[in-house]
DNA sequence: TCGCACAATGTAAGCGTTTCCATCACCGGA
DNA sequence: TCCGGTGATGGAAACGCTTACATTGTGCGA
């Protein structure tokens, strides 16, 4: 009853409730937009005038009007087959989306596979049909990436983005420090063999990891021990394959994902050899399938939810014209079967 | 050189273009527009100055216009836990995300977990925001299917909404012909103690999937064999405790989702029994998750590309006016080791 | 020769907001 | 009593585009 009072097929604008509330519209608009210079009587006159004639603001008039879109885009930029099948990125997708739609702005998903693609997206990012960029998996040197900063919108990158440290806010785990942690726990297991499934190393995890590894294996470091994957399964599969042949003594990898730890699990397995007895393995992500595997994935756990929030909260402050540092969230080793 | 004449920091608008081709806005407009009544020498002078200027056109604006958005909704109904966990989103998603950007159509992404986040939701839509919705999943039932309905907005569902089969268009698999093929394939093996694990019974796939099941065994039916789950990996290994206690004798299990499927056989496992020698399984969807099971899941392949795809058609044919009518896709037995 | 149909184009009125500016009533201090 | 200031308000321009309508010019049949 206090609704739709809407008497025909029109959608009431802002002229139908100032005439319900007696004021002009001026006055409604500033109701609207935080109340301010509008005496108490006006406001509620103009809060009841909003219930009774059911109005709700349209966005595009107010865009236009104020050159604000209130909405992000969700930006993906990667091959689809890759993407698509990341159990990383719903967790991250989840996240955004419910931190934009608290603070009332709108999720834009953009979709930059093919080079059709990313063109329409340039163009459509440049022309501010968004407030700002969420940049959700970027290569080094990502010719995207740099036509959005130099078409000046608000962007945060989710990891680093090679080559960009510089210009552009990030939101980011400590990948050399969570790479240590992870090696630290299969050297405190005992293993003396350790070897490493790499992510490609134009990505910030495909690079930086490596490096954690490294520097806790100190003089044990041996670079027959490393081969790179794509973060895939097949890949993390392939490389295992590759590891076990020219190292049959392996006793323990860290891969750089979670699926290419099943992956290399597998392989290990079709080797003969046990999991963990024979060969540890720790995953990275603990993304939903690091649980489900057999025995359950040992990895580290990148916090989605926050990463995804946080990259939503320093884009607004961006949009909103004041500064955002880069922030770098921690990670937890989730100890389960695998090691 | 042919880009960015753009002297300033104003974006070119449609009045740069009109000046710079040395015609009125409204010819501009119209070649914007199909280029209907344009001669044309202006047409080329308009296409050129729109490439010399660095013009694009400003949504905003053209939606205030026209009360056309230009964006379709992706509207996610369900609790967050269950939606973001399912393999099958991500697919439908990049399907649908795929057939708009060839249209130009803007995908914004809408959550309704919550009663407070199904309720903006509701009045987003109903505000006229987006142009028309893609709905993934709904319950039978559901409140906010109702208030779509009643708002009149174009809506496509993917899979039949229990409850308002004539009034909404549906993109949908044909639940029980999939459900007896599964079914026939495991009488096939010779399995004669077949069980299935359900889905909730407010969905479609719970509904119908078991329907199917019932009709293929025919008089072998045994109520005693079928367990519900709610898709997930835990609600199957939960379920297949049931039915393995309750008959130890079974033979052959169909899950209604892969997840449910892969949860079953870990039970089966930890029960001692291999897959597929004492239990095949056969499982439901063909998402990712099913070809990395080990032994590779047999499972009834849902075709999620052509699905998302057609209901967008489906969709912006409703946009547009037309009448659309529902669709039901084929799906496939895929054979791999469980059955 | 005139006028008419018709293609091409310009013009201007919106679309629903925001926001700047002018106006006004009112109050306290001089 | 008058005046400057201040809080509240209305009015109107602007945002960039579409589109109905008016206007122009052309070629043609009568």
């Amino acid at each position: 009853m206090t609704q739709m009072t809407n008497t025909g097929r029109r959608k009431p604008t802002i002229r139908d409730v100032a005439a319900a509330a007696g004021v002009s519209r001026g006055t409604v608009s500033r109701v609207l937009n935080g109340g301010h210079w509008v005496s108490p009587e006006a406001r509620t006159a103009v809060e009841q005038a909003i219930q009774s004639t059911g109005y709700y603001a349209n966005h595009h008039a107010r865009s236009l009007a104020t050159g604000r879109a209130n909405s992000v885009a969700f930006l993906l930029t990667e091959e689809h087959q890759l993407l698509f099948d990341d159990p990383t990125f719903p967790l991250l997708l989840r996240g955004a989306a419910e931190a934009l739609a608290q603070r009332h702005k709108t999720l834009v998903l953009l979709v930059a596979g093919t080079p059709e693609e990313r063109e329409n997206v340039a163009q459509f990012v440049g022309a501010g049909h968004v407030d700002g960029v969420l940049l959700i998996s970027s290569h080094e040197r990502d010719p995207l990436l740099e036509s959005l900063l130099a078409s000046g919108v608000p962007t945060v990158a989710c990891g680093i983005p090679l080559g960009h440290q510089a210009e552009i806010t990030t939101v980011s785990v400590d990948e050399v420090g969570s790479a240590r942690t992870a090696t630290r726990h299969l050297m405190d297991l005992g293993r003396t063999r350790v070897a490493m499934i790499t992510g490609p190393p134009d990505t910030p995890g495909g690079r930086f990891r490596v490096v954690g590894f490294r520097e806790e294996l100190g003089d044990g470091f041996d670079p027959a021990l490393v081969e790179e994957g794509d973060y895939s399964r097949q890949s993390g599969a392939d490389a295992m394959a590759r590891l076990l042949e020219r190292a049959p003594d392996i006793d323990a990898v860290f891969a750089a994902s979670d699926r290419m730890a099943a992956g290399a699990i597998a392989t290990v397995r079709a080797a003969g050899r046990a999991v963990p007895q024979d060969v540890a393995v720790v995953g990275f992500d603990d993304s939903g399938l690091a649980a489900t595997l057999d025995p359950p994935l040992t990895t580290m756990r990148q916090p989605f939810g926050e990463i995804s929030s946080t990259m939503v909260e320093l884009l607004l402050e961006l949009v909103e014209g004041r500064s955002a540092e880069s922030a770098t969230l921690p990670t937890e080793l989730i100890v389960r079967g695998t090691a």
